[in-house]
DNA sequence: TATGAATGAGAGTTCATTCAT
DNA sequence: TATGAATGAACTCTCATTCAT
């Protein structure tokens, strides 16, 4: 059924702002359809209920997010330069797309239990990228190979997501992106053998 | 005025273990009243409204948590060993009370944008502890000086809350406390000086 | 929006129902829903809110009431038959519809202030045509020229009102329409030029 | 039980003054007994329920009222002069007393229709002095004999009642009393014989 | 495919009254 | 007499979802 026709990505998209510019609780399902200038009803031809063009949404996001982010660590050589190209590619979509980040880091997150354990399973993705980097560091021998992997990536995914979050709550109100160098620099000072 | 007579901390005791049990959304006031043997009525003659249940649950729970967490730092004489102390706290006092865990890491996080701002006013007292201890350290010269306070505090909390988090969402099948050791050593490599 | 829909004329026909059964306090929406033979949501696809169906009803049935006074006046040669009939039909229009007697005459006085100020808007509609009688009196030469409008027109809706409302209190148990030739001679005594 | 202490007026008055500030559906019963200076419990002392606090208010009020109209009656030698003296005594009496026009004139007719009715019962006081008045009138043959002595008295209580409402709608921004001659003079054209 | 009118379950809060002190 | 903490019943309105057209 969920064909990526235009209407599907059409109600997606009108999901993202009608939640960043009214909260997640006040994004009913018929202010979703004016505003991807639809019917009600037509939504239920794309998405299952209400919690699928969230889940959805998440999905089609995410996977944009990490296939932007795969790329870019693709041409980087060291484990360290991925980590960087990863914070950095993080912050900038972000940076770039002011909606998303609002609903990314405050509005989906007041969605019940069950569903953010489905969104963490689209997370897992990511997560998962995260892991590679860290592995290959520990396997070329730039970090320290004592490291628990699974600490290491949620160090590494809790910071930079408490760091975006606070960016957003305050409203977007300093550069995102100028950070980068620093944040990669604490992480990696965490990770890597002293010389 | 809300004074801490029995019955006040008794709805708050009783709010956490509902809200644990069933859920946010699924936390009724009615539910509450039951579960504290009171009237529903009663609750109004102790909190305004139901939001104000849950900030005086937050700031009650958070208040004692920063107290523990205070006297116990007290002790420690360099940066590293109060930050070492601060994540053995926070992990013994969520695991000694799982459905508090449950509470602050999953279901408070459903809240509203409003109410979320007001645990975030709560949240800062736990915050200016964690600065102090970075301040410490850059002082004392354990730590390196050119570290920015705010994103290393991002990234003590953002770790900590993460690892917490995913602990919780995991049924919390595996001691947390454990992992103090480990994780305490991830961050200070990120602070501490090389030698 | 309020179009004239059958549902909507079909909500506050219930509505009359409902109440003058029931009672204003006792005329829950849901009840007006089943007498209506809808859901409790559909009444408000037609009324912004409870308040709203009351003060509709009462536009929709003071309209009809006024209009139909209005044809009957016309007719009316002198000011005195036109008084006459105006006091003939308000009787007639009340003695027919018992359940609209009492909503009129008893429930809807028990709604707060804001609401009866919006019915007593409606009023006015209806005091313009008693004050159109007065002045036409006065300029044939029918009624004392004195005579001070304001205060005639309270009289007579004083009086009418009055009669109503303690006939409606006595379950309508005489005939209402039989007093309009005493009531009218008392009435156009108070207005007449003595001869 | 209903003994006439001091605390009993004292709470009639405050349910005058709070009321009349409040609105009848604002007036709490702990908000009366706060503005009489006693605890919620001791209205029960004194009063059966709340509403026996408004019957017994409109009880103790319209005794006086009745009092002292037939004082001022008794003094007056002829049917219309004693028709004079009751208007300009109604008005006087209300325009007195701000609060009390408040809560005889708009407030109370918000009780539901079981109050309205006992306090009708009360209100027959009144209107016995009317009737007293129209056959008086009658017998000394300065009224019509073929008057109907009830649609009179309706006339008479309806008119003045009309009046009275709607100058304490108007925030009584005109002088009340300044109206008794021509009121008189309507209501005493209506009954008298022509000469 | 597309529409949009209709559905109906579900919960926070107030306040008259009681009763142990 | 006097207190005031505690009680608990009662109701409007929203909104995800359906289905006849």
């Amino acid at each position: 059924m969920k064909q990526k026709k235009p209407k599907y990505k059409q109600i997606i998209d009108a999901a993202v702002i009608v939640i960043a510019e009214n909260g997640y609780h006040q994004a009913q399902v018929s202010k979703i359809a004016k505003q991807a200038g639809v019917a009600d009803g037509t939504i239920y031809l794309y998405f299952k209920n209400k919690e699928d063009i969230l889940v959805s949404l998440f999905q089609e996001k995410m996977g944009e997010f990490i296939e932007k982010i795969e790329v870019e660590i693709k041409s980087a050589e060291t484990a360290a330069e991925k980590l960087y190209k990863l914070i950095k590619t993080h912050f900038s979509l972000l940076a770039a797309d002011h909606h998303l980040a609002i609903v990314t880091q405050l509005e989906l997150r007041q969605s019940n239990k069950e569903l953010r354990l489905r969104i963490n399973e689209v997370l897992k993705g990511y997560l998962n990228v995260v892991d590679k980097i860290i592995r290959t560091g520990i396997e070329t021998g730039e970090f320290r190979d004592e490291i628990d992997t699974r600490l290491a990536r949620q160090m590494i995914f809790g910071t930079i997501d408490e760091i975006v979050t606070t960016w957003v709550m305050n409203e977007q109100k300093y550069p995102l992106s100028e950070q980068t160098q620093k944040v990669h620099q604490l992480l990696i000072n965490g990770f890597a053998k002293s010389n």
